[in-house]
DNA sequence: GTCTATGCAAATAATTTGCAGTAAT
DNA sequence: ATTACTGCAAATTATTTGCATAGAC
């Protein structure tokens, strides 16, 4: 929360109280929630916050890297407080996103002909398959739905 | 080409040339297009075709593997006909999507305390920075809108 | 002939914007 | 005092849907 405060001061930002609300709900929250979610959260200590502030206050955190941005489902962006290095299983049945506590910093490299060519600030790394819980439903429905690929 | 008719044919779909058409350019097509882009082009074979089934077309592709779907851009899915194992790096400044032409399923294996609770189909890498061209236009502008992170 | 895909228009819904008022510096 | 931020409502726009018709099988 400190490290948060001096950047939005660093950055000649504000300190708001809505965005230190937000800030602290996308911290203590693993579910990788939509705007709209944190929207009903913050409402409860903010009532007269507005959607259009939640949206604003994302794209600032994101600016400042105060959250990580989620564009694996098609339909809402979601966000993720969690800012240490992890990555993402997306299950392509119920559409879940499980957070992977797993550093790929060291394997994950540039190959040298690109390494002058792109400067790396950061990579996401989603990995789309069938969670358990799906799994085990797909057995029981004896491999209906199976799709050929190209 | 055959390949994407035997698949659609596989999985009972039928065989249009709306759905050629847009499968042609998007493999003749590095420059990761969006729905609407796609829509311009097949409209020079097929004037009546509409955007709704652009869509549709490309909801199918992505269903068989047929097309890879890029949700880097804040706004517009952008898709990708390369079926080759590569990846991409977005700029962060000028929102260009490079490709990578680099196969990391080697080095990137779930761990093993993941590898039986999650059946991984495909994975992307995206890489964030800043390109060559971006970077080059910084230093001229001395560091101008640097971000202090959290 | 059957059934799916297309084209059209209208609907949906996430996100953005303009602006007047409010609060942080 | 200054300037940025918030809240509200309205606008924007990518994407989806319903339905009649056309086309693939």
């Amino acid at each position: 929360m400190q490290k948060l405060i001096q950047s939005l001061r660093r950055n000649g930002l504000k300190i708001t109280p809505q965005r230190l609300a937000i800030f602290k709900i996308l911290r203590g929250n693993k579910s990788h929630p939509c705007a709209e979610e944190i929207y009903l959260k913050v409402r409860k200590e903010f009532p007269t916050i507005s959607l259009a502030t939640v949206y604003q206050t994302l794209d600032t955190l994101e600016h400042i890297g105060g959250v990580r941005v989620l564009r694996c489902d098609k339909k809402k962006t979601r966000y993720d407080g969690d800012l240490s290095p992890h990555h993402h299983l997306v299950c392509i049945r119920c559409h879940k996103i499980m957070d992977l506590q797993y550093d790929y910093s060291k394997t994950l490299k540039l190959p040298r002909s690109m390494k002058n060519r792109f400067q790396v600030n950061e990579f996401k790394v989603l990995f789309y398959g069938i969670c358990e819980e799906c799994k085990r439903k797909t057995k029981k429905e004896k491999n209906k739905r199976k799709v050929d690929k190209v």
